[in-house]
DNA sequence: AAAAATATTTAGACTAACCTAAATCAAGGC
DNA sequence: GCCTTGATTTAGGTTAGTCTAAATATTTTT
């Protein structure tokens, strides 16, 4: 079946909200997260209905069907393996390679990504710490937590970013964070969940609740 | 100004058939390289033209203006340099390339098609010996003539081929020719151009004009 | 140079993907 | 249990890119 880029964009849509809210995705939510009109995203959902690619009943919310989830998981892979030729291969920039992937990622052909995939090594992680789906759709559960949450001092990894903006990823990079250094969590403040760092270079660094929400980390030893 | 995949792709089109005749083309030409109707292409036509992108007045003809022509050399580096990273990185056989790069020949991002260039080490040709235009547009001119026309015996390189479909390309991969390969022709038939070659590994081969046609040679020493 | 053949354009219609404005449904407060 | 409010859908319109059929321009033939 043909399935064109814009569809595509409503199921990754979808699989993304679903995975961090649960249950059923209100139009309202597509609506205010691919920028279109509550009435546009109506219009669509019902057309991705009839492709089977969605369960939707009207008034009562969307969710992926098998097939629509089969596709997201597979379009998120394309993605992420594209980030990771961009960064590792084509030497970009963290920040620059999610818009360009975003147009690669609907490229149409498996050889391609199963080449690639091999090319690259088969990475089980994207330069922000994203896990890469497999070719049967599954990938590896990290089980970071944010900065802000830790309740333990020590020493961590950061594994996750869960921001993917520039500002964002700008700051963190002229902190001198990034995904695999080892930080130890001196304090996280009980009353705003903001944090004082030390890095492995002996750097003192203080981080808003904001920032430490979308710094994921796991423990150390 | 925003340009659409379609509108790039009557652009290259455009372009291909201002490389193989001279002079302006026609709405008829285009239909039956584009395989769309007549009757869309002057809708199309009317549409580059506010664009600047082409000349066109009804009923003569069109060509590209500077600003198009511009634009489709960009396509066309965009176009061989993926095939180049598609059979040198990832290994594809020279049959496969070209449909994959048709999509990726579209993907927006000067500064990708920058390190891309980069990265594959500047080539200068693609895998069917094309030459790649450079980021101010100019390529490499090699005078390889047809095999079929080949006017004296001798030895010569197999430096393009101009037929880019799977039939063709198996045909002459089975035969055991690829770019690069040095050849001695013993003959070319002076009745039907059909013609005899030596391979370097003793083999000796025969070529209907067709064949010979789309293969171009250049001589050596 | 007029007629016949061919090429090209115009007219009108269709689909995908969007929009605005209006209508309708659903949920919580009273 | 009704009513207000916000979410959602329907109705109707737009643009890009395609189509068919009809009209018109150009070219070739005689």
């Amino acid at each position: 079946m043909q399935i064109s880029d814009t569809e595509e964009n409503y199921i990754k849509a979808i699989f993304a909200l679903q995975m961090q809210e649960q249950g059923e995705v209100s139009t309202n939510r597509l609506s205010g997260h691919l920028l279109n009109r509550a009435a546009s995203v109506t219009d669509m959902l019902k057309r991705l209905s009839e492709k089977k690619l969605i369960h939707y009943e009207k008034y009562k919310g969307v969710s992926l069907s098998a097939k629509g989830y089969r596709l997201a998981v597979n379009i998120v892979r394309k993605h992420r393996l594209w980030e990771v030729f961009l960064k590792e291969k084509l030497h970009f920039k963290w920040d620059e390679v999610h818009d360009i992937a975003e147009q690669l990622e609907h490229i149409q052909s498996e050889e391609l990504v199963s080449r690639l995939d091999k090319y690259l090594g088969y990475p089980k992680f994207d330069p922000h710490g994203d896990p890469i789906p497999d070719k049967d759709g599954l990938m590896q559960k990290n089980q970071a937590i944010a900065l802000a949450r830790v309740d333990r001092k020590g020493n961590y990894r950061i594994a996750r970013v869960t921001d993917h903006s520039r500002p964002f990823l700008n700051y963190i990079t002229e902190l001198g964070l990034k995904i695999g250094d080892l930080v130890r969590v001196e304090e996280v403040n009980a009353y705003d969940a903001s944090c004082k760092l030390k890095t492995a270079d002996g750097q003192t660094i203080f981080l808003s609740q904001k920032a430490g929400t979308n710094i994921l980390v796991e423990q150390r030893r």
